[in-house]
DNA sequence: AAGCACGTAATC
DNA sequence: GATTACGTGCTT
């Protein structure tokens, strides 16, 4: 229950192509030679099932959020947010900007179907649950190993061109596993949990979407979006905040004053190595920052009571590290053309 | 090294 | 006050 959105229970056990629809017998028939031609019959087939539920939990908790009574607001609004349509603008307009989703891009599935493109795209699936079921596909949850993502049927789309993602296959993967992008606006306080969210939600960049997936980037300085540069900020916050407790290795030098007038950091500036205990916060950009929900399954989610550990899977890639290493952000905060990247 | 339990900072 | 989750130390 703790844990943001636990649906290990839906997993409607689904073994392997018993329920394929008609049309989907073509994978039935290619089962001896392609796998993944399987897997992704019956992925298709999950995420149907995901979207009904998603399509009623949905429903069902913004009404309950609504009228105050939600079990679960936390949950709720997560939800809700999942379920939302995430590029607003995209259901406005006959025509998206892109022509695919999320779905599009895990089913790989070409865009040709106007299906698609209608306006309703509702309850479109997203990633998170395929991981969450993941483990009832053979049995029992396999626990905190979690092979998710290697056996993930996504895998497939390690290889796949990642448009320039400045990560590697497997970080892209992990992309268009996370919620890209965002319900914006209804996020309201979702919380420091959700800054991902929040970040993703840039693409209201002046009412201009992007793509799940699509990098932006952009220069600081360069005033081209503002609203970029106001969350970009907002991380170099959460960045700045970390960067400076370091052991004393690093390179609090850098970091812009400004970027102090948020957390209240007591420790002053870090010049001093004064004791500086503050917690590190997660840098909200990686893969797993950007994840809302947490498995449910693994050793941290289901030992939360006494662990009180951030699910596996949205622990933040920065965290990992010792917090003496940081060499990624550090040469450029401030730099007159520092680069952004936005997914 | 990974996992776990705990204290507690940070936030809601 | 409750919840989330980082840091740390002990255990495996
Ligand atoms: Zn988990
Ligand atoms: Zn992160």
């Amino acid at each position: 229950m703790s844990s943001g959105v636990c649906m290990e229970s839906h997993a409607h056990g689904h073994t392997h192509g018993h329920t394929h629809t008609p049309g989907s017998d073509f994978s039935l028939q290619m089962e001896s030679c392609v796998n993944p031609v399987l897997d992704y019959s019956a992925q298709m087939e999950r995420y149907r099932s995901f979207a009904n539920f998603y399509k009623t939990s949905a429903a069902a908790a913004a009404a309950a959020a609504a009228s105050g009574t939600a079990p679960f607001p936390q949950a709720a609004a997560k939800i809700a947010r999942i379920a939302t349509p995430i590029f607003p603008s995209a259901r406005l307009s006959a025509m998206p900007a892109w022509p695919c989703d999320n779905a599009m891009l895990w089913g790989r599935k070409p865009a040709v179907n106007p299906a698609v493109n209608a306006p309703h795209r509702t309850a479109m699936p997203r990633a998170e649950p395929v991981n969450m079921h993941e483990h009832g596909k053979h049995g029992p949850p396999t626990d905190s190993s979690l092979p998710m993502a290697p056996d993930n049927f996504l895998s497939q789309l390690g290889a796949e061109p990642c448009r320039g993602l400045p990560v590697p296959g497997a970080e892209c993967m992990s992309q268009l596993k996370c919620p890209p992008s965002v319900p914006v606006a209804a996020a309201t306080s979702a919380g420091e949990a959700e800054r991902g969210g929040t970040f993703s939600g840039i693409p209201p960049l002046g009412g201009l979407s992007l793509p799940p997936g699509v990098i932006v980037m952009t220069t600081l300085h360069s005033g081209v979006s503002p609203a970029a540069t106001v969350s970009d900020s907002a991380f170099q916050m959460a960045n700045a905040a970390g960067d400076c407790q370091h052991g004393g290795t690093g390179s609090c030098s850098g970091s812009p004053a400004t970027l102090n007038t948020g957390g209240g950091n007591t420790n002053g500036g870090c010049g001093g190595n004064g004791a500086a205990k503050r917690k590190r916060k997660r840098c909200g950009v990686c893969a797993p920052c950007r994840r809302l929900i947490n498995c449910g399954v693994c050793s941290s989610c289901r030992n939360r009571k006494t662990g009180h550990q951030i699910c596996k899977f949205r622990k933040c890639e920065e965290l990992k590290k010792k917090p003496g290493t940081m060499l990624e952000r550090a040469p450029s905060v401030g730099g007159a053309d520092t680069f952004r990247w936005f997914f």
